[in-house]
Parts: C-alpha cells; structure tokens; sequence
DNA sequence: CATGAATGAGGTTTCATTCAT
DNA sequence: AATGAATGAAACCTCATTCAT
C-alpha cells in the first residue's frame, strides 16, 4: 500500500511537474534501487529460503541501507508477494502470448508453456510453491494456475462438454500435478521442461497406465 | 531422526534402572507431559500455522512450564516433524493393513485408504503440506507418500509393465494429485474422502477429458 | 496491563498453591527483580529526564537483562506511570494519616503534608510534574492534586460557604501555586518544605500584598 | 540563541549581495518558505504535541521537502524555541504596550493582558507548557512569565515595600496560577480570559476563603 | 521431573540528517 | 533555494533457550 502509493507516484511523474528533467532523475533512481532491491530479494530468498531471509539479508545483499528497504516495501510479505506476483504475471502474458501465436490454444500448449516460463525462473518458483502458505494463507501460485486452468475448461464446459466434472476441482487436481513437476526441479535440473510437459501431459492425456489398476501393489507379506 | 532418539529414550526407561516401580511412575508422567505436549502442538499448529506458533503457545495451550518443552523437545521443528512422524506412520500401517485385508492390492484401494485418513487427519495434513519446506527443506508428508508409490510402482516394473516410464516421476506427479486433494480440505470440507478418491482415481485412469486436447480454451480475443 | 495481571499474579500465590514454598521463591525474586527496575527507573528518569531515558538504559541501571523489561512492563510509558502512581499513592495516604492525627484538618495541614513529602521525593515529582503530558496527555500528579483539593474543598462547599466560587477552578488554581512551589526545587533545593509551605499559605491566606496592586509595575518608560 | 541566528541571517540577506534585486526575491522566497514552516509545525505540535510531531509530519504540512526544513531550522527543538520566542515575544510586545496605554500599571492590568493574549494562542501555550521540560530543559513560557513578573515586582521593592517576601518565589508563585489558568484551556474554552482574570486576581488578591483555614476538610472518618 | 524468571541475540522499524540533483 | 532518496544509528521488542529452585 505504501510501496504502492510511491511506485504509483513514480509512474506518474513524468506527466505531472513542469520541471520534467529533475523529477525524472529522482524518479529513475528511485525505480533502480527498487529493482535492486527485488533482484536480491529472489537472490537471498532462493540462497535461503523465505523464513531464514531477514531484511539486513536482503538490503546487503542489495547494498543499500536497512532503512531503504522500507521506502519500498512495508515488509518482507510484500516484497515476497511483489516478487511472486511480477513472474505470474510475466507468466500469465507469455502463456497467453504463446498459446494465441499456436495453431490451437489446447492443453497441451499451455502446459508446455507454463513448464517453460517455470523453468526458466525455478528457484523462485520452487520456494514460491513451498513457502507460499506462509506468507498469506493464500497460496499464490498454486492458486493463480488453478484460476488460470479453471477459465480455460469453463470455455470447453460452455459448449457442453466436461459434464459431471466438477470444474473448479478438477483444475486444482491439474494443478497439483504441474506443481510437483515444478517442485522436481527443486532437486533436480532434468528432465527440462519439455520432458516434463510430455510426461504429465501424457498422464493427464491417458491416466496411469492399466496394470496399476489390476496388478498386486504389495509383496504377498512385508514387515514395515 | 533427532526426534526419534528423543521418543525411544522413553520407551527404554522402565527397563534400565534397579527400583522398578518408581521409576515406571516417573516414566508414565513423563509420558503423559509428551503427549500433553503432542497434543497440543497439534491444536496451535492447526490454529495458527506452524510459523506462528510459539514454544509458549505450545506450552501454554499444554498447561506445563516453558523449560517442560526441552525435557521432551529439541525445538519447534522437532515436535513439528514427530507430530508428522507419528501421523505418517500411522498412515503407513492403515493403508498397508487396510490393503492387505483388500481382494487387491491395486492403486484405487490405495488412494482411497490415502484419502480416508488424510481427511481424518486434514487440519494436521494441510498444515503438513504447506508448511513442510520451512521446517526441513524435505517436504515429509510429499516425500513419505511418493516413497510409499514408487515402492508400489516398482512391484509392478518388475513384472515388466511400466516400460519407459520414469517411475520416480510418475509416482511424484501422482501424489501431487492426491496432495492437492488434501490441500483442497483447507478451505472446504466436502466433497468427502471416497468421492475425493473417486474424482482422483477417475483422472488417473482416464486422463482428463480429450475436449481439453481438441477445443479452444481461450476466447479469441481478450484483453488482459 | 500485562504488568498488572503479572504483579497481582505475584501477589495471589502465596494462597493458591499447594506447593507454597516453590512459588513463594519464584515470585520473591520476580518481585526483587521489579522492584529494581522501578528504582533504577526511577534513578535514570531523574538525571536524564524521560525523554532522553531509553529502556536499554534502565536495564542496564538496574543490571538486568533487557527482556526481562518486558516482562515486568509494557514499555516505558507503564514504569513510569507505575512510578508515578505509586508516589501519589504514598503522598495520599501520608497527607490523609497526617491530617489526620492533626488537631483540625486545615488547608495548612494538607499544603504542609504535600511539601514535606513532595520535597523528599522531589527529583522524581520534578520529572513527574515536566514531562506528564507527553507520557498520557493526562498530567498526572497536578491531576491528582487537585483532586484532592476538590474533594477538600466540597466539603466546604457542603455548609454552604464558597459561595460564587467555581471550586474545581480553585483547585486547579492552588494546585498551580503549590506545582510551581515543587518545580522551584527542580533548581534549588531551599527552602525547605516547610519554608515553602509558609510562603505558599501566606499566598494563599492573604494574597499579594496590596502595593501590587496600586502601584505602578513599570518604569514610565523602557526600551524592550 | 541557535534560531536567533538563523532568523538574523534572513534579514541580513539583502544587504550583502551586488544585485540587490534578484537577492530580494530569494530572500523573500526563502522568508515564505520559513513562515511556511513554522505556521505548519504550530498546528502540527498543536494536533500531535511536541513528542509526536516528526520533522516529515511538519514539512508535509508545509507543503515542502524535507531537506528544506535543514535550510531554516537546525532541528525540532529549535523550531519548536522558534515558534515559543516569538509568542513570547509578541506577548512582551503586546503587555507592555497595553500596560502603557493604560491608566495605572498595576497587576491586574498586567494579569488582563496576560490572559487575553493567552487565550488567543492557547493551543501553542498549552503544548508549550506541557512540553517545554523535553525541548530545553529550561521552561521558557513558565520562565519568561516569572521574569516579567519578578521585574515588576522589583519596581515595588524598590519603593521599600514588599518587605520580607523572597520576590523571586513570590513571582514564580504567581506564574503557578496564572499557567494553571492557562492549562485550565487545554481542556475546556470557559471561562474566557477575562473571567479567568478576574477569577485568579481574585484569588491573588484576597487569598483563599477564610473558611478553608479554619474548617475541617476530611470527613471524619473515610476508607482510602 | 517440572517450573518459569531471566537472558540477550537477533530481528524489525523509525527518523533525523545528508547530499546529489 | 529546494528537493526527496538514501542512509544507518539507535531505538524497540520477541522468543528460543538456560538454569536455579
């Protein structure tokens, strides 16, 4: 709220004084010390974790002083969620962006971009994921995908399909599957984000295959 | 680990000293004051997040003295992880028992046993699920029930079905489901277990409706 | 307030427990420990004033650590208020007992009282009397004063002399004169109270002299 | 002293330069920004009091930039002295000429002319003699009163009367009840000035009801 | 074994002040 | 002269942990 009021006020200088120049100088520096300070903001919180982050962690990290850190952000929520919400914001775009130039908006491109764009900043995804409850007993992404998700297959409910699913659960349960995969990441680099896509798409595609519905998941008798 | 030295150092004191009897007395109130403090660790946890939660809270809400908590505890983590420990377990033994006495010992046996004790437990498992990377950077309650699939899984790799499949993978994309099944319980009590295992299994089985592979899923044209 | 449920905690264990003796240990060194911090409070107040005196310094003064500040007070608006409190209420209860065993409870025996046990305490009233507005907007001690006084006064009111005065205004008023009486030893320390006291009832018994007001207060004609 | 300085430099500012011109019209902005300034930090101190009031809450209020108040005031205290010196000095200014213009210099006239004054500033005095300990440890409104008593008292001495009073105490007895008065306006606006006047001269002039001195003002027998 | 008063490291936060523009 | 972003000292306060009883 606060941060928003100035980073507003930034947006707006250049239209409002009459001494253009001499705003726009305090404003720039302004903006690059913010951007300073989300870049090492994601840099801390990957290296660290969010609950292991203090504030000095990140002002240092920035090199500016502790009290700059409060003419741009409230706490270290807020910088957490600015951060989340620029990346799911960039990737809400870039998905939307890649699956209008497909041929077809499916599944399948969609899933394949998210993969891509997930990939590419996984460190602050993978804690995004895993420290997202923490921050605001909402949990951002998981959330944002599964809105993203439930928009998508209500356009596919509105011509009759999809009967007797239940939309909104549905698209949590495809969540949950691309939130592991991102998770993955966490631990290991491979397979990219391709590999990945394939794999769940082709689960999501045909479900598991038949023999784990049929066959004995259990030796005849094992001690714990 | 840390935990389980702490919990099998009670369990051996009535075999060790010479005057049984009052060491046995010594040793039930101790045992009590644990489960006191178990138990009400669950409650704060569930009330107020792990975060939160303080060492006071706990004691608080046990009716002992702060300095108690230590003679059972390490630290906030490690009454958080025997919590998660104890239910784990638990849920170990209930699914494999509750398989055993099953015809077959197939995935949809499994995933509802999963359910109906997840949902037993959701309070306990939500906070599990969301707060698990804060304590341990190893998320127990993913890890425990994608370890518990993939031992399944294997049975049947070597019978030779599951060829090219990553069973790793697989068994991890799997519990993302059901873990987001469980998370589903955070903010909603129904659907209920069964019909929670039945919306899951269905997805797994069949994949998710071909509409979702052919159709459109965005308008058009949209404005962000 | 979280003070006051500690304080009167200490106050009540002596008849709950069963295990008297324990707690009565526990609470005398809790009581000991605030008492010193009362007095070290009381010590920095007066040769820093409150303003200048930070929580650190009344730890420290009082050779405690500083969290165990909070758990005696709030922060340093209660100690203080506590301090003050607590001299006011010795003030009263002397002025009431001294009155009291006094042949007739005249104004002069209550403004004696006052000095005598203001002056004795006069580093803490000086403090008290300078910087109460900015501690509660309520200005303690003149507050209480003149409450006495109004009290006192009432009962003349009763048997109908008074008359055409607002006492409540008179009491302020007299509370004036008596205040700055006390704030006089802020920077000497005579004359003694009961000195002061002869000049304040004077004052108050007979006024001014007459020649101030007849005669002419200014030369008939000075520069600024 | 500090502020003396400061306010001299302005007036000084015209003499110095070679274009007298384009100097005048800096100097004139600067006077304004300087009025600006401190009309803003009265109502400020008045609506927050002097311990509340940041130097950001007062250049926001004067509609300048923080750096700006560096350029006027050394600090709070110096604006806050400022603000005092110079009602104090117009109210000097405005005694004396009233007393002048009048008949007979005598006390009442002097006590008139104080009240009116007051009143008319009442929220400035009012913060002033609430909080004039914290600025300088030196309480100039109570101190410039007792002086321009004492001063007056002195031209009675002179004359051979006012034999056996100590004239200093007698002076700052006097400021008790007058700033007492004044502080009466913190909370309630009536009486007005002149009633006020009346009521302390009254009061000086007289001395309390003989009744005070010889009633009994305790009931005879009270719980605390 | 249980207690809870005391501790102080470590975090958060404010705000007077500087200084490049 | 005016600005306001940046600074960091200095305060605040919490809470995990210890230890005498």
């Amino acid at each position: 709220m606060q941060s928003k009021l100035n980073y507003n006020s930034v947006m707006n200088y250049s239209s409002k004084g009459d001494s253009n120049a001499r705003q726009h100088r305090g404003a720039k520096r302004r903006a690059r010390t913010r951007a300073e300070l989300l870049a090492a903001a994601r840099r801390v919180f990957a290296k660290k974790g969010f609950h292991d982050t203090s504030i000095l962690d990140i002002t240092e990290a920035a090199d500016v002083g502790v009290g700059t850190f409060y003419l741009h952000f409230r706490d270290k929520d807020e910088i957490f969620n600015t951060l989340i919400d620029e990346v799911l914001q960039i990737l809400e775009e870039q998905v939307i962006s890649e699956v209008r130039s497909s041929e077809a908006a499916t599944l399948p491109v969609i899933v394949r971009s998210i993969f891509r764009h997930a990939y590419a900043e996984r460190d602050l995804f993978s804690i995004a994921l895993t420290s997202g409850a923490q921050v605001s007993r909402t949990i951002r992404v998981e959330d944002t995908i599964a809105q993203g998700l439930t928009r998508a297959f209500e356009r596919v409910t509105e011509t009759g399909q999809l009967q007797g699913y239940d939309v909104f659960l549905l698209a949590r349960l495809v969540t949950g599957v691309i939130a592991q995969g991102i998770i993955w990441w966490f631990e290991q680099d491979d397979p990219g984000p391709d590999e990945m896509a394939e794999s769940v798409l082709h689960l999501l595609a045909h479900g598991l295959p038949a023999a784990l519905f049929n066959e004995h998941l259990l030796p005849p008798d094992t001690a714990p």
